[in-house]
Parts: structure tokens; sequence; C-alpha cells
RNA sequence: GCCGAUAUAGCUCAGUUGGCCAGAGCAGCUGAUUUGUAAUCAGCCGGUCGGCGGUUCGAAUCCGUCUAUCGGCUCCA
């Protein structure tokens, strides 16, 4: 016999080698009907797998991430299986579950193409082999009897899988003809897949390595109910009109020209005064927190970015340097800011007592990024950075940090930005040659960045490799509509940059030290945060950003004069005030406006030119009662620094 | 850059297997109406069918190529 411990902390006993579904079973059948998969001592089990010594168990359904991804798992299985039956000879390389469904990489034989097209045949192959309900079985099998396996059925990829694991720990998946490589877990059985959407096909390297050869990745979704599935597509309906591309055209707020360039976005003029909104309200914080404006050029000679160490990394994939008519002279579009920023610091000695020095500036970049990478407003050619370089002392360093880590989090408070996660990217344990900078740097550099998160209480991923080429950082994450994340806010620590262009001060020693650099953009770039706010708000903007925060609507012509007269005076009270003065009925104004998310709405004709009250709409919520013209000038600045405060 | 898909009016989209002057709704303009809380009616304007080249008696439709966009991969100073 065997102790289960249950999550409320009950035991029971069972005998050994009892299968979760059966312990299930013994509870209710109704969990038995619901659980997917099952959690034993910490590791996640199949429904089938003998538990075979005492164990904490815990059931996984539909709503757990863990009953999700065995449903998915043993999905991409059955799609493997459906694959081959339609296209025998396809060789196959993994197929993980992801946070939307599941994946597998395949490489189709030769002269053998899949298209949308095809998606409704592999789709009803995989609910047919769904239906005969084969179980997933699972088998322990040596590491030569794996490889003779796959050499034999002529799959490289899956040889080479095996290669790079422990005999021992090899184990098979079978569910009816098709048998897979595979740790689990898994259902019971492929009866409990209802519902399957076929999603995307795209290539993928193998092995993630561009110089390996792509394979083809089909994406698709499944549910145990037909309902979940449509639920699913309907949501990606409704993410999909959230999408700032398709809201920044309605709105008017950006555009793109092909004649221009891609990724080059164009401000329209609504999108510009949000901008300068935004611009002015990060102005006002950080001239708070001690930061001085800087402005530089546009470009910067070679020279600038051969010091900096950028031309060598980036030289070849950027845009290519500008000639002029001097012998050899050659000038960089500058990709970013911090070259300038240094040489603003080295334009006077500085001594101990100046430091912190914070250079601000709203500085547009250009960067070459890959054609295929570009998208919307969230990945361009060419930007504006909310930058701003902080030369410090080193004991100065996590101080500073904490600094930018508040301005980061109130911005993200103003803005309801509630559900970012942050990232620390520290060095690759393995390779560190790819760094630039002492060891010792680096390592006090991760050690101050991963205290001042913990003194800010920030829960922080850490990642290990996906520094940036010349310090560690920290990053603020924010997904879009459709779930991908975008970095937003970074801040990252640089003691390269000051050793490279010798940036000094004089210490209280009377001697020259080196300042220790902090890159930070709480914005990261102005074309990312609009995207990213656009998707949050559904371009329902914060009353202290949007353009346009009052509308009037007249009933009819007669009550035109009276609407402009509303309307000077909101304007004269600082309220961003239009007039619907269109020939239309009052019906057609509201529904126009309420489409180009103006906050509120006025409605006026004879009552009001009467009394003197006006009836006023919220945005989506309708009628919210009457007030006096000063009452709401007084109501919608009160409102505005609410939101600011 | 790579794999796959797409490109028709300012916007959203029709346009069956190639066949008379390429259609609709919205927006815009004009007129009627003078409107009370999410679409008043009528008329009009608007298109090198992404660009270039080819096949054909004939191309929005088939082929090639370039450009841009979309979904991924890789990348992201």
């Amino acid at each position: 016999m065997i102790k289960i411990t249950f999550p409320d902390k009950t035991v029971k006993e069972f005998d050994k080698g009892i299968t979760g579904i059966e312990i299930a079973k013994s509870i209710s059948h109704g969990l038995a009907k619901e659980v997917l998969s099952v959690g034993v001592n910490g590791e996640t089990y199949d429904l089938t797998r003998p538990v075979t010594e005492d164990a904490e168990i815990v059931f996984y359904k539909w709503d757990d991430d863990e009953g999700k991804h065995a449903f998915w798992h043993s999905s991409a299985h059955l799609m493997a299986e459906a694959i081959e039956a339609l296209y025998p000879g396809v060789k196959l390389w993994v197929g993980p579950a992801v946070e939307n469904g599941f994946y597998y990489d395949i490489d189709l034989p030769e002269g053998k193409t899949i298209s949308e097209k095809d998606f409704p045949a592999l789709e009803k192959k995989m609910l047919q082999l769904a239906q005969q309900k084969n179980n997933y079985i699972r088998k322990d099998v040596a590491k030569d009897e794996a490889l003779k396996y796959y050499s034999e059925k002529g799959d490289e990829y899956k040889v080479d899988l095996i290669e790079g694991l422990e005999d021992g720990k090899i184990t098979f998946y079978k569910q009816g003809n098709f048998t897979d490589l595979c740790r689990g877990p898994h259902l019971p059985n492929t009866g409990y897949i209802k519902a399957v959407k076929i999603m995307s096909i795209a290539g993928a390297y193998w092995k993630g390595d561009e110089k390996n050869k792509q394979l083809t990745r089909i994406y698709g979704i499944s549910f145990p109910k037909k309902k979940l599935l449509d639920e699913y597509l309907s949501m990606l309906e409704e993410a999909k009109k959230r999408d700032h591309r398709k809201i920044g055209k309605e709105l008017e707020l950006f555009t793109f020209s092909s004649r221009v360039g891609q990724g080059l976005p164009l401000w329209l003029p609504k999108g510009a005064m949000l901008r300068e909104r935004l611009e002015n309200f990060l102005k006002g914080v950080q001239k708070k927190y001690g930061y001085e404006p800087v402005i530089t050029p546009h470009i910067g000679q070679k020279e600038l970015y051969v010091t900096s160490g950028h031309y060598a990394k980036y030289g070849k994939d950027s845009f290519q340097p500008i000639h002029t008519p001097a012998e050899g002279e050659e000038f960089l579009l500058k990709p970013m800011n911090c070259p300038h920023h240094c040489e603003i610091y080295k334009s006077k000695p500085r001594s101990y007592k100046d430091l912190p020095v914070r250079y601000a500036e709203f500085g547009t970049v250009y960067r070459y990024e890959q054609s295929g990478e570009l998208h919307g407003l969230t990945r361009v050619r060419g930007f504006t950075q909310d930058d701003a370089h902080i030369f410090c002392r080193p004991d100065q360093l996590k101080e500073e940090f904490i600094k930018v880590i508040d301005i980061v989090l109130y911005i993200f408070k103003t803005l309801d930005f509630e559900n970012f996660t942050t990232q620390i990217s520290l060095r690759d344990k393995e390779d560190k040659s790819k760094y630039i900078g002492s060891d010792e740097n680096w390592e006090k550099a991760e050690a101050a960045i991963v205290e001042a998160c913990e003194e800010k209480g920030l829960k922080t991923v850490i990642e290990y490799g996906e520094a940036a080429f010349y310090g560690p950082k920290l990053d603020f994450m924010v997904k879009d509509a459709l779930g991908r994340s975008w970095q937003l806010g970074t801040i990252q620590v640089d003691y390269n940059l000051p050793e490279r262009f010798e940036l000094e001060y004089t210490g209280s020693d009377d001697k020259k030290h080196r300042p220790v650099m902090i890159h930070r953009a709480p914005f990261g770039s102005m074309e990312r945060f609009v995207a990213v706010l656009i998707e949050h708000t559904a371009g329902k903007f914060p009353l202290w950003l949007t353009s346009e925060q009052v509308a009037i609507l007249p009933v009819s012509e007669k009550f035109n004069d009276f609407a402009h007269n509303i309307k000077t005076k909101l304007n004269n009270s600082d309220v961003r005030t239009i007039v619907d003065d269109r020939n239309e009925k009052v019906g057609k104004k509201i529904r126009d406006n309420e489409m180009k998310r103006i906050p509120y709405m006025v409605i006026v004709g004879e009552k009001e030119l009467e009394s003197g009250m006006l009836s006023i709409r919220k945005q989506g919520e309708g009628e919210i009662g009457k007030m006096t013209i000063e009452n709401f000038a007084k109501f919608i600045s009160q409102r505005v620094a609410e939101e600011l405060k």
C-alpha cells in the first residue's frame, strides 16, 4: 500500500501502482471526467501512469496550465499521426504545447507542400483519429532501441534528438499507428479531443538556427468541447479589433507609405498631438527627478561608433554610412543616442560633487531591422526613444537604478499598465566572450540590478544570456491584444562606454575616476509605447491624454451657435472640445462620436439653451446627468488631475 | 533575411471556370429634412484592379518579377 496525500492534506491509502485516473474515480466520477493530468510529488504524470510510492498529488483540469499542457501536447501527437497518414514519408522534429495550443515541426517529403487549403482535411483526419479513442501508451525504451527505430524509419531529426539524451530516461508514447519519442505527460486517450483548429503554418529553422534547414511548423489548437473552440475563435476576433494597426488607422493616428519606406511611420496630426502629450508628461516627471534636457544631431561620424564599439557589432547590418564630397568622410544615421551623450559629458571636467548627471533627450534613431521583423509601430526602422543617460559614481549606482524603477512604475500606474512583467537579463553563464567589459564590472552591475529589484519588491524573472553586449539590463514587458509580449521600459547598466570614451570625474581624493553609466527609457520608444497603449485601451485613451475630450452635439442647426459658444468657454478652461455641427440626427452624431472614442458628449437644444444646464453623456455609459458649463469644466479638470495624481 | 499567405475606390469587402464600359456598403459632395440620446432620405463624385514584364483574339482573374502588408522563424544596440 502507498499513502496518497491530497492538496487539502487528507491522506488515503491505495494499492501500489494505482493510477491517477483510478484515484480520481475513487473520489467522484465527475472529477474523473474532468481531470486531464496529475501532479505526483511535483512531477506531472499521465493519468494512466502507475504511482509506485507515497506521494502528494494534485489533479489538473482544463483550467490548470498543466491540464491544458497535457491536452495540447497530446493534440500535437494526434496532429503528427494525421500528418503521417496524409503525407507518407514526412519526417518529424518536435511538437510541444505552447501558450495557446501546440505546434509540430515537420520536414515534408521532397516536392510536397502544405498550405491553408489543406487545413480542413488535416482537421478532419485528426477528429477522425480522435474518435477512435486510442490510448496514449507510455513505454520505456533503451537508447539503442530508440535509435534503431528512427534510423529504420529514416528520420534523422529524431535520431539527432535521441543522441543527445541519456540512456534509461527515454520514453516513447504510442497512440493508434503513431509512435513518438516523448517525455509526456499525455491524456489517457485521443477521445478527449473534441474540437481542433489548425491555425497557421510557418517556417521555422531546425533547432532555431538560421543556418540550418527550415522546417515547416504547423500551429493548431484543440479543446475538450466544441463550444470552447468557438469561444476562443470569437475571442481572437475581438482581439483583432484592438490591434493598434487597425485602431491607428481608424483614429487617424499614424500611417505608413511604401514610397517613404517600410518601417518608417508617419505620424498624423492626432497621433502627433497624442505623442506630444505623452512626451510632455514624461518631461514633467523627469524634471522632478533631476534630469536635464539635451539635443543631439541625427547623424554622427563613423568614428564615433567605432569608438563606442557599435560599429564593429552592428555596422554591417545597419543603414550604411553616408558619404560626403570629402574623401573618406563617413557619417552614420544614429542608431542610438548614447555616444552623443558621452561626448556631452566630456565637454567639461567633472567633479564627484557634480554627479549624478542625467541627460534626457527624445532622440530619434534609425536601425535597419530585418524586413520580416517589422510590425506596425512595435517594430520599426526609425523611432524615437525617450532616452536618458545617467552618469554616476559607482556608490550611487543602486540608488539611481531604484529612482529609474520608480519613474517606470509611476508611468505604468498612471497609464493603468497593471499586467507588466519584469525581466533581468544577465550574461550567458557558458559563453562570456560575447560581451565586452571586465568580469569584475559585470558582476558588480548584475548584483546592483538584482538588489535594486529586490528592494523595490519587483517580481522578476532572470534570463541568462539575454544581456546587451555591454551590460546587464532590466526590462519591463507588456502584452499586446493577442498576447504577444513586447518590451517597453528598459534600464541598462553600462561600464563599457565610459571606458571606451574615457569618461572621468575627479574624486574627493583628487584622483581621476570612471563614472558608471545607466541607459534608460521608460516608454522604450514612443512608437512602441503608443502601440501598446492603443491595444491596452482599445483606443479609449485616458482623459488627460486623448486628443478630443468633449464633443458638443447640437440637436439641430438652430443650436449651432450656442454649441460653438460652449466650445469656446470649455476650450478657455483647457477642456479640449469639438462641435459636431453636421446636418445629422443626434442619434447619428452620438454613434459617430462614440466610434471616435470621445470620452464625453454634450447634447444641446432648446432645453439647454433655456436652462443653461448641459446634458452630459459618457462614452460607453450613456447619459450621466446635467451640469452647468462651469461645473462641467471643473468636472473634467478634476478627472484629469485624478488621473495624473 | 527565411517559410507561407495577401494586395480591387479614402475605409471594409464582392467579383464563380479568363469574355460587353469593374460592383456594394461606409466616408465625401449636393439637395431635401430641422432633427432629443448609438446609423433620415435621395442624387452625385470616386478605381493606372500594388508596380513592371509575359501568355492570350481578350487578363482584376493565368505565369514571372519587384514593392508593400499579414502570420510565424531568426534578430532586436
